[in-house]
DNA sequence: AAAATACTTGACAAATTTGCTCAGGTATTT
DNA sequence: AAATACCTGAGCAAATTTGTCAAGTATTTT
């Protein structure tokens, strides 16, 4: 349950090796997809969602490719996927108010998804690229997550 | 993103339901029905898959329904949406090992999955159907959740 | 100017998953 | 015997996912 979908596993993979060509060096696509061992093409697709969101900016030409808009530690794992796939929202009811469960009486259990939806956005939003940069920071992040549930 | 199927939905609101009847009222399907507004039909199908999974039991003839097979303290919503959704798993690698990304050499994302997995996980297995029953104690609950994370 | 590189856009299609319904059966009580 | 209610498996339409493809535009190099 609560798969996600291979456009927000691909954009974050992408995302990362893109970073790693921060501050000076663009990455092209034809590089993340030998890298990563995704189709240029929907890596195309992926990247400008991303673009037109911000989050990188393209460097057309020879040499070309794309480049973070602003520094790993301030682009969360969070905002990619939100681009990719949505808000979080583990219901409709969640999304949109209007969509609730009709005959029930202040539904129980939609507590409990808003709940659950608030964590996971808190744990995607305070990790970003900077922390799979360095992994050893990612797993010390991780650990302290972790014990904190 | 990261939304939770109708089924897993409608069988936690008809786990909810059944909860009411504990411990000598079988809730019937039709009731059931009625108060969440979803098809008998359909719920059969998922109540089927609770029953075999030993989390309900169930009653024939008039007058029947269903059961808990035991108190609703010892029934977690992590264990309802994994008999109708499988287990937790953001991505195919984290269930299946042999189903990592191909190319690359330790991937670094898979941790990140796995730890945003442990902890849904973890959020899951700590709230059970006594808990929708007292809102209020899940109001407590959510409340102390939200504060470790 | 021509060639090469690489991003850009939109359409489209196969595969999968979701969200059910339906028909026919079994068990139990009245 | 009739009524209630669970039980099973098949089947199916709609939505979503997971891509591909074609035809561009912009930039740099030669
Ligand atoms: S209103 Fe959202 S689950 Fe009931
Ligand atoms: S191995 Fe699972 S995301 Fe790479």
């Amino acid at each position: 349950m609560l798969r996600l979908s291979t456009r927000g596993q691909y954009g974050v993979r992408a995302m990362f090796e893109i970073a790693r060509g921060w501050p000076h060096r663009p990455v092209s696509l034809k590089e993340v997809s030998r890298r990563q061992d995704v189709s240029v093409a929907y890596l195309e697709q992926l990247l400008g969602k991303l673009r037109r969101a911000g989050l990188v900016v393209s460097v057309k030409g020879p040499g070309g490719g794309y480049l973070l808009s602003r520094p790993p530690e301030r682009i969360s794992i969070g905002s990619i996927l939100k681009e990719l796939e949505g808000p979080v929202a583990l219901t409709a009811c969640v999304q949109d108010p209007r969509k609730g469960c009709v005959r029930v009486e202040g539904c129980v259990t939609s507590l409990l998804w808003r709940a659950l939806g608030q964590r996971i956005e808190q744990f995607l939003d305070t990790i970003t690229l900077a922390d799979l940069l360095n992994t050893n920071a990612l797993r010390r992040q991780v650990r302290k997550e972790a014990q904190s549930a």
